[in-house]
DNA sequence: TTGGGTAATGTCGAATCCGACATATACTCT
DNA sequence: AGAGTATATGTCGGATTCGACATTACCCAA
């Protein structure tokens, strides 16, 4: 499966001369794994907002095990939210961060940084 | 049922008195159902990414059975998404956009227009 | 070194979600 | 009216994810 689209929105200096290989350096692990475009992108957000959950913890001075009573969950799972663990989904990260007291536009925010 | 927003007025400065039942008109759709705050944001987040996802699907002139031959999925589960099904996660909404070709930066500004 | 507090990793049953299919509704055209 | 196309709704089996528990790895003070 190909990306049938060579449609690159980047309104930046880019001029997708071949694919967007560009942002990852020879050898990345998109590459390597051999991810789509939009699945490198969707792993990225997952990585982001895993982060945002860490920050959102520490800065409210909780335990991991404290925060997983506040979620209705275990120690185990945060651990995993906030190491972005493929079987954690952003759903759950979401949920996560709006309990935590995040807004949807920090939220935004924070995709916004991904790329 | 149209679930504009009826949010008009940004409460710009929350005495937090108490809590904020601000916002939100009396008899609205989320003290009916007795959701939370964060339980209704993540409702509203759902919903505008449907919307979005119908925007996106409308701009590139595809019907819904089109879109969902390029997510590899079914047209059933491409109206779901689009009405903000709730048997529809967060999930499968960013990754089907993505795969769309919207990026994580617009999704991020789409959340942020949540509120 | 031991001990207590914190975080990471692995596994499992139960709950939830997804794609598929069937069907229903809606809106054109002729 | 009927045929054709597009979208909505309902259901189901199989796949995925969840919270929970057990275990392991860290860190730092006593």
């Amino acid at each position: 499966m190909r990306t049938k689209k060579q449609d690159n929105k980047k309104p930046r200096d880019e001029k997708a001369s071949k694919r967007a290989a560009r942002g990852w350096r020879s050898g990345s692990a998109q590459e390597f794994l051999g991810l789509s475009d939009d699945e490198a992108a969707f792993i990225a957000i997952r990585l982001h907002l895993a982060k945002a959950m860490q920050n959102h913890r520490k800065e409210l001075r909780l335990t991991q095990a404290a925060t997983a009573k506040l979620l209705a969950s275990s120690q185990s799972r945060v651990a995993k939210m906030e190491a972005g663990d493929p079987g954690v989904t952003v759903d759950l990260l979401i949920r996560s961060l709006l309990k935590l007291g995040a807004s949807p536009a920090g939220i935004g925010r924070a995709l916004g940084r991904v790329g």
